[in-house]
RNA sequence: GGCCCCUUCGACUAGCGGUAAGGUCACCGCCCUUUCAAGGCGGCGGCACGAGUUCGAAUCUCGUAGGGGUCACCA
């Protein structure tokens, strides 16, 4: 049997790390038989619609490298993917159901539906519809209709009994039928319901496993009882846990970013994001915890997922994140994505070794993308600002940057090992601590007072710039000058990295 | 509230009748060190509770508690 799975996220808004985590492991289920991943619209409700989220929702898809094998863009056999394109199948099946007596119209009105609401409120009666318009005869419910009058239809729920439906990971589900209320199939203004749309396109695409949240299971035995009314052979069902916010409700917008293009934004690398996701509600077999989308494939067993529902953890998200940018890509790799950042920033540099120099001395300091941009504006302009801790520390090390302005002068090779020899030599011979001198050069060159490796910054920068910016700083201290400019970039710069800190 | 699902360190998890309950993040120390990081080493910390079953339970059963979901003409 050919395993087929889907993915079926409603176009409203931004696109969720939920539909990436149940896109995921759909595709993960897929693939790892060799079988088909859908992607399909559903779009029924037109007061939710969003006409952009649709595009957002396949880049989304793409950004992360779970490309479907069928969808609305790419097409398939099973189309059109787009439920709002296929309305008459709703209606059509619809029919059959009503002519069966699985279903039937019912005309109350939302008014009607508040007072009846209301009603049980105040009987503390359970709430719900009351399959009240099961009593309207067939006869009349043909007339009212031709007449004109609104209605849904509803499913006629068994009213003795239980009904049950196998989940994967959990075993035998039984719900009284009592306790399920005859759901609307067909809304009245001739749209399908979730319930009856994914039950009638699942069975028409074919799909085998449907992998979903577990906040389906509740309806559930609404789509296992329209299996059995169309005569259908049922999916199999597979209810993954569902992601939880820090507080461990259900994972939401108010809680927590649940934006995947947030992230993207925000520097996270989507092979990050996207192994991170794997390890909510899943493990390797092996017990490793960095493993690439063809590795889960490989490797997955749905019997491995495990149930509680797990917390969206911001932190370890940025530590797989981290854990990317400084071991797993290749340095070119990143510096491929961090170059347009840098790009669109204003910065620009001579050649390809400079920018692999930067990206590789940065790295072990970045947590995302962003921060490349955020802590290397002197590698690429030499109109930076001073913080005030530099500023004190060149003026502390005035004596020693003109010392080494003048020796660094002299040196006729520019490379890490003579550059750090020289240092080192000088302050053997002043009787020094390296710190005395070490500092004061990062804080000339570089404006701040946190960066990487003394000697492996100026080698970068090269023997001119690095001449030149001591030589500014000094003459900024002298003249005093030191304190115009340092103020209004410096105030932006850390509200920058503030901010970016703060998010991920 | 009814119904359904779930329950191993603060978080993500391994475990599948006999383990000193393992790993990772976070946190805290120490080391390295020119700063900040990174890295190395170590520490803190857990089987929700109660009954069974068993020679033996984190592992099986039942109950209790707690958490979550769901009760829409939203998905």
């Amino acid at each position: 049997m050919t395993v087929v799975t889907r993915i079926a996220p409603s176009p409203t808004g931004d696109p969720h790390v939920g539909t990436a985590y149940i896109g995921l492991f759909n595709y993960v289920l897929a693939k790892q038989s060799g079988g088909r991943f859908l992607f399909r619209l559903e779009d029924t409700d037109r007061n939710r619609y969003d006409a952009a989220s649709e595009q957002r929702l396949l880049d989304m898809l793409g950004w992360l490298d779970l490309q479907p094998d069928e969808g609305p863009d790419i097409g398939g056999e099973a189309g059109p993917y787009r439920q709002s394109e296929r309305l008459e199948l709703y209606q059509q099946h619809a029919q059959n159901l009503l002519a069966q007596g699985h279903a039937y119209r019912a005309f109350e009105t939302q008014a009607e539906l508040e007072q009846i609401q209301l009603e049980q409120k105040r009987l503390g009666r359970p709430l719900g519809y009351d399959g009240r318009g099961r009593s309207v005869s067939a006869a009349e419910s043909d007339r009212r209709a031709v007449a004109g009058e609104p209605f849904v239809v509803r499913l006629r729920i068994p009213e003795q009994g239980t009904t049950t439906f196998e989940d994967a990971l959990r075993g035998t589900i039984e719900i009284a039928n009592s306790e399920i209320r005859d759901a609307v199939l067909l809304k009245s203004d001739g749209f399908p319901t979730y319930h009856l749309a994914v039950v009638i396109d699942d069975h028409l695409m074919g799909v085998t496993h449907i992998l979903r949240a577990e906040e389906w299971i509740a309806s559930t035995p609404i789509h296992a009882l329209l299996y059995r009314a169309f005569g259908w052979q049922e999916p199999n069902f597979v209810h993954m846990p569902l992601l939880r916010n820090p507080d461990e409700s259900k994972v939401s917008k108010r809680k927590l970013d649940t934006s995947v293009e947030s992230y993207r934004q925000q520097g996270i690398v989507p092979e990050a994001l996207l192994n991170y996701l794997g390890t909510l509600g899943w493990s390797m077999p092996n017990g490793k915890e960095f493993f690439d989308r063809d590795e889960m494939i490989a490797n997955f067993d749905p019997t491995r997922i495990s149930l509680g529902g797990p917390v969206f953890d911001l932190k370890r998200l940025r530590h797989y994140n981290e854990k990317y940018l400084r071991e797993i890509l290749s340095l070119k790799d990143v510096a491929g994505r961090v170059a347009p950042l840098l790009e669109a920033a204003g910065y620009r540099w001579a050649d390809d070794d400079y920018l692999l120099d930067v990206v590789d001395v940065l790295r072990p300091r970045a947590s995302t993308l962003l921060d490349f941009i955020d802590q290397s504006a002197y590698f690429f302009s030499d109109d930076f600002g001073y913080s005030d801790d530099a500023r004190k520390r060149v003026a502390a090390g005035q004596k020693y940057l003109e010392d080494m302005e003048r020796e660094l002068s002299m040196l006729e090779f520019f490379d890490y090992d003579s550059v750090d020899d020289l240092i080192r030599d000088y302050v053997q011979e002043q009787s020094i601590g390296l710190g005395k001198v070490m500092m004061p050069l990062r804080a000339a060159i570089t404006g701040v007072t946190n960066a990487p490796g003394v000697a492996d910054l100026m080698v970068i920068l090269g023997k001119q710039r690095v001449l030149r910016r001591i030589g500014r700083s000094l003459g900024d201290i002298t003249s005093a000058l030191l304190d115009d400019k340092p103020q209004k970039p410096e105030a932006d710069k850390s509200d920058k990295g503030a901010s970016s800190k703060a998010v991920v």
